[in-house]
DNA sequence: TTGGGTGCAAACAGTTTGCATTTTC
DNA sequence: GAAAATGCAAACTGTTTGCACCCAA
C-alpha cells in the first residue's frame, strides 16, 4: 500500500539528484505512511532521531518536487498532503481535518479565460473547498480544524 | 474616496456594538487608506501610535465582519484586502504583489455540485489565481511575492 | 461605574538559517 | 575529497495572550 507510495516518493527524489540519507529516508517513510493530512511538527515528532530542521527540509524538497502539497485552511493554518499526482483541489472538512483530493478541476477553462481577459500571464490557481464530510454531520462533531 | 471606504468599516463596527475608541478609529483610518493590499506590521508602521496588539486586534475583528478578507500567496504568506463586497475571489500578480477582485463567482454551482456529490455540508470555498498582471509583463519584473 | 478596549511585554507557532560536522557519491 | 546533507541552536515572521490600566457609553 503505502511502500507504493514510499517508493514513488524515494525515486522521484533520488531521479533529480538529490542523495539518499538515512535522514531523509525516514522523512521519506514517514510521510508516506500518513493516511492524511500532516504538519512537519507531526512528522518531526515521529522521528525523534532526526533533527526539526531536516524534517522541514525534506518537506520542502517534496513539495517543491510537486510531491506534497500544502493544503490552507478556512482560518488561516496550514497542512501538508502527500500528492502524487499533479493539479488538483481538495475538499477539506472543517470538523475532522480530513481533506480528500478532487481529481478533475473543472475550473482551469475559467480561469484561463479570466486571466486572459485581465491581462494577466497565468501562473497557477488555488481552490479549496471547506465543509463538513458525512460523518462529521452525523455525529454533530464541533469545527476543530481552523 | 477613500474617506467612503472609511465610513463603510466605521459605520458597520459601530452597528454591531463596538465601540469608537481613537487607537480603532486611526486603524480604520490607516486600513481604510491602504490602497492595495497590506499586512498588519505595515499599519503598526504607520500608526506607531497604536499599540501592535490593538492593530492585529483590530484587523482580526474587520474579518470576522467581513469587511476585510486575508488572501493566501501561492508560496504560502498572507495579505490583507479591504473588501466591503461580500464573497468574491482575487487575481494577484506574483510579482508586484497587486490583488484585483474578482467580483463575479462562477464556481459556485460547480461547488455546491461537488459538496453534495460528496456529501459535504458545504461551508465555504476559497479561489485565488495567480500570474503577472500586464504592466509586470512589460516590465519584465521578477517575482517577488512569495 | 463598569465592561470593553488598550498597551506592553512575553509567549507562541511555524519555519528558516548559520555553521561546524558528518555522509554520500 | 568535494559537494551535499545534517543537527543544533538561534533567529525570525506573524500573531495571540495575560494583565494592569484606561476610557466610552
Amino acid at each position: 500500500m503505502s511502500s507504493t507510495i514510499l517508493d514513488a516518493l524515494s525515486s522521484r527524489v533520488e531521479e533529480r539528484g538529490f542523495r539518499s540519507t538515512a535522514p531523509r529516508r525516514d522523512v521519506l517513510t514517514a510521510v508516506s505512511q500518513q493516511r492524511g493530512p500532516f504538519s512537519p511538527e507531526e512528522i518531526a515528532a515521529q522521528l525523534p532521531m532526526v533533527g526539526r530542521a531536516t524534517v522541514y527540509r525534506t518537506i520542502r524538497l517534496l513539495l517543491d518536487l510537486g510531491l506534497v502539497c500544502r493544503v490552507p485552511l478556512e482560518g488561516g493554518g496550514v497542512r501538508y498532503l502527500v500528492s502524487v499526482q499533479g493539479h488538483h483541489h481538495h475538499l477539506v472538512c472543517i470538523s475532522c481535518g480530513q481533506i480528500r483530493d478532487l481529481g478533475d478541476c473543472a475550473v482551469t477553462e475559467w480561469v484561463e479565460k479570466l486571466a486572459q481577459r485581465a491581462r494577466y500571464q497565468l501562473h497557477g490557481h488555488m481552490l479549496e473547498i471547506y465543509g463538513r464530510c458525512e460523518r462529521c454531520q452525523e455525529r454533530a462533531r464541533p469545527v476543530r480544524a481552523r
